[in-house]
DNA sequence: TGTTAGCACTCTTGCTACTGGAGTGCTAAG
DNA sequence: CTTAGCACTCCAGTAGCAAGAGTGCTAACA
């Protein structure tokens, strides 16, 4: 069976009426409707057979149609018209993430918060990826007797520097002998390369030269890599669920809420996706507890080399269109922010 | 009419009762106990006295009793026994909380984590207030031709630094000079003085022979304080209350999670409470939304001056014994924890 | 005088039966 | 191919009923 262009009109009409309501929509309801000009009994029709095809289903006999996750997936890959956001809304939401101060994670926050109050769903950040970042210059600075300043500058530009307290007397020679040391073993390789790859081994030799220094300085250079590393997750808007009527029934309710404080899990399952905008409907994802979600992430660059993701989650019926056209201004706009210049003026990593 | 020794026993046992299982508890039930070896009429009668001087209430006529928040407060004040934890306990909670790395934040989210898991809760954790700490030594150290490292030193040992970027080219003798005026004019003082007292009016003269140098100093200096004076608040075991049959109403359970989501609000009003042991049950909150809520909260000291609170939020009914002893086993090991020399090690206040 | 048994009364909870409404599927006529 | 008509299904809401739990009161008892 083909879907005439009539099908398509009920379908899409169907998806629009069920995504405002939330109520099974029946054939009645919809030959009202202008542009379907037709009796119920022909839409009728025409319901039975979309739902022979997997468009639709029946919460029961005598209950209205539903649209299904194919339904949905049609919806976004062929029907679905973009929403031009206006110059109004477009206005709003430019003028609310730059009246953050110019910090990068706080920026970040923020862009989820605006995506949460915009479309009442709950919402995601997660600052970006530095598995790409590249070491590129490691200096220890003398301060005093006992405290050195560990600084750690990476290809993207973020420095990173960390106040270290030695435990054996240090001169000024044998720390920039083993800032040279260092700097030769980890230029040039990623932080995860770094971490992993404990270089302590390596210049054994000259450690026994350096007497102690290394062993005080490389737990806290392992450690700020890690600090350097780690991806941040903001959420907004956990609240908003409770408002959708799919999830009025508190033990669902519960399990999303679950789901969402698993924050490492989370984190790797957003990262794992991949770049641009991805759009996955209900039993498209791979995990049970979402399969009556969907999962919008879009990535955002820094300095066109980090990667980082943006999104919401909330129930299948969900105004695509206009969620997909926020999502995108929004990455839009953090690109153009992070672009270039304003990478150097922040904090490190963490 | 006074509460008599009997009396005192049913109002303990109503309690217990209904602490376990959140049900008005009936004469009946109550004159089965062995320690009660009244009749249900006797109880019955009793009970009419307790709710008559406002320690018990009715749901509805021909529902059991329950008490209220003054019968709690007179538990807590004088019928409630001290659990002492068994060794058992206290070993598992005294691993586990040892059992993270020495970073100082982590242990404090650790301890969060750990009591929402043993009493089923929702807790909190408050980093330290370090509204006493004082500022020490202020220093700028120049890393290459336009970054400068600002380094600031407080009084508890806390060393935070930044990596800033110059838009003027500097000599070191005028940097030394700027970390010297800095230090002079900060030196005593609080961070948050530091922070309303923004002092660059006060050396203009000296700023015009620095030539700009202060201009991009002082903005990371401030930013970096308010950094060190960030207090983090931990939560966890957000959706244990979903358990709890007192927010099995949909919208209940919402307010609550909607309350525990505006972090800034709730981090002021725990900063606020007392210090110590401090318990405030049901209508005793002055907010609204806490009213069928207890609230314990419990303070740790960090160099014996910061104060940072721990606690748990939870239905009026709830274990006071046993939770207020593992809060106060908790605070000891804290306290024990942060005593003097574990103080030095640890990164920063972000 | 304090305690207890007994009883009428109240209120909740769960069950059943019923009804109206919304919607479908099918058939037959246009 | 479209549509009107009709029988059928299922849900949601309501009313009624019975069982159960608990109370308050009274009167008897120690």
């Amino acid at each position: 069976m083909e879907l005439s262009e009539r099908k398509l009109k009920i379908l899409q009409a169907i998806i629009a009426d069920y995504v405002r309501t939330a109520e099974p929509v029946g054939s009645r309801t919809l030959s009202k409707k202008p542009e379907l000009d037709f009796s119920p009994a022909t839409i009728r029709n025409e319901m039975a057979d979309l739902e022979e095809m997997g468009y639709l289903t029946h919460p029961h006999t005598s209950a209205g149609r539903v649209p299904s996750d194919k339904a949905y997936r049609l919806y976004v890959n062929a029907l679905m018209e973009k929403k031009e956001l206006s110059r109004e809304e477009k206005n709003i939401i430019a003028e609310r993430l730059h009246s953050t101060a110019d910090e990068f994670e706080k920026t970040i926050e923020h862009a989820a918060s605006i995506l949460s109050e915009i479309t009442n769903l709950t919402s995601f950040a997660l600052t970006p990826n530095k598995d790409e970042d590249v070491l590129k210059y490691i200096n220890l600075i003398p301060v005093d007797g006992n405290t050195v300043i560990l600084m750690i500058v990476s290809e993207s530009g973020k420095v990173s520097n960390k106040a270290v307290h030695m435990s054996v007397p240090y001169t000024e020679d044998k720390l920039q002998l083993l800032s040279k040391t260092m700097t030769y073993n980890y230029k040039g390789k990623t932080i995860s390369q770094a971490l992993t790859n404990n270089i302590i081994a390596n210049f054994e030799t000259d450690i026994v030269a350096m007497s102690g220094l290394a062993e005080d300085v490389m737990p806290n250079f392992m450690k700020t890599l890690e600090d350097m590393l780690n991806v941040n997750l903001y959420m907004e808007g956990l609240t908003n669920i409770f408002d959708i009527p799919e999830y009025s029934d508190l033990s669902k309710a519960k399990s999303f809420m679950e789901m969402l404080s698993q924050k490492e899990e989370l984190t790797k399952k957003l990262i794992e996706r991949e770049d641009g905008m991805v759009v996955t409907i209900g039993g498209e994802n791979p995990e049970d507890i979402l399969h009556d979600c969907s999962l919008i992430t879009a990535s955002y660059h820094v300095d066109g080399k980090l990667i980082g993701k943006i999104g919401v989650i909330g129930p299948t019926r969900m105004k695509y269109s206009e969620v997909t056209s926020i999502i995108q201004y929004l990455t839009d706009n953090l690109n153009d922010t992070f672009k270039l210049e304003s990478g150097g003026n922040d904090k490190n990593g963490q």
